[in-house]
DNA sequence: GTTTAAGTTAAACGTTTGTTTAATTTTTGA
DNA sequence: TCAAAAATTAAACAAACGTTTAACTTAAAC
């Protein structure tokens, strides 16, 4: 895909967010259209058809993701708290791309339609080759220990995240978070803790 | 929903499969007619309508996973042992009700649709309710630490066996697990034993 | 300023969608 | 055995689907 102008990724946006509210068979093209204000022919026009305009939207929000691990990688840290970067950075990523996210995740559980999700991909498999290398470098300086499936770390992190979203409803009643705001503000503190936790406590049997 | 009958049982099975192979909106009442060997009409017959039809689906796995937990609730085991078991509980009614799991937890994130999941819901507060009497017990015994959040148990071992079926393909190749029977093996056993060590590392910080 | 390209539009295309109808066959109960 | 109920069917329904067309407007290039 060439790069994509002001009116594309409007486009784009728009079509993010109601593919996540409504699955990609429950969108229509007329939808995305009405909702942001063009003619339904300027998707056809400008990304092919609709399950192009999808990929360019994997593509689009892949290439982002894939430059803010790189620059985790690079910073200056102790391998415990790299991973607690990381498991920052994997909760703000999944909050900010949970419509994409929702609709990778469908597609990719049901390989009937033929999508190129590579893009999307390589970024996970750069996720685990990015853990694997932070927690070998504990195991090297001796504070970690050796006998944990490391591949298993991230969908560990990402799944408990994904949980949490998609259960919403269950757990603002279970925990009383009654407003945006209050649900956010447990994602941020409660839910990062537990996850900090259940890793250091995975990797270090000590707290 | 009145007790169902050896036709409609069958309709449901194969609605549950094409609704967790191509979701909700991408199979049509003509895909599951033709596939079950029925005439469309007998849909609407016996079901009402599409959405009914996948709310009835939803109380009938419900109903039969509620059983299940009960059984299992009923065991003279040490905490830990029943963790064990929940565990293995999870992940083999997560690999035997994929399909339904998929379309379930798609509906849920959007909720669009005025769907009754409260058959669903109800399994999972169970579920949790489970595990927090569980742990106190082992509290109450001194064998688990008590600066957990019991809660978020639950949604840390299912939300990575889900991760672990979505992306499938990825697992697969990383893995080097060819074939169906090599990927549940991988499942019944480095799965499985990963998220047992992970629960006992949390809650006891020892192996 | 004129020509060429890019952007935008309403309308129409042929399919497919979920549901209903009315006719027909099969099963049931007395 | 025969009438009532249940099951099953092909056909038709209006509505919505993704995509294409051809006419039109705006912007860019020389």
């Amino acid at each position: 895909m060439h790069t994509l102008n002001e009116k594309q990724i409007h486009i784009l946006h728009v079509a993010e967010k109601l593919f996540g509210e409504k699955g990609f068979d429950g969108t229509s093209v007329r939808n995305i259209a009405k909702e942001a204000g063009i003619n339904i022919a300027m998707v056809s026009y400008y990304f092919g058809s609709k399950e192009k305009m999808l990929e360019s939207l994997i593509l689009y929000r892949s290439n982002a993701t894939k430059m803010e691990l790189d620059t985790l990688a690079h910073q200056d840290l102790s391998p415990l708290e790299k991973l607690d970067k990381l498991v920052e950075l994997y909760i703000s990523r999944v909050h900010k791309n949970r419509c994409l996210y929702q609709i990778v995740h469908f597609e990719l559980a049901n390989n009937h339609r033929d999508l190129d999700f590579n893009a999307f991909i390589e970024v996970k498999k750069r996720n685990v080759a990015m853990v694997e290398q932070i927690v070998k470098q504990g195991q090297d300086a001796g504070v970690f220990r050796k006998d944990v499936n490391i591949a298993l770390i991230p969908p560990t992190v990402i799944g408990l995240i994904f949980q949490f979203h998609t259960n919403r409803e269950m757990y603002a009643e279970m925990f009383n978070l009654k407003s945006d705001a209050a649900f956010n503000h447990y994602i941020k503190n409660e839910l990062t803790a537990h996850i900090k936790q259940t890793i250091k406590a995975l990797l270090t049997h000590e707290v």
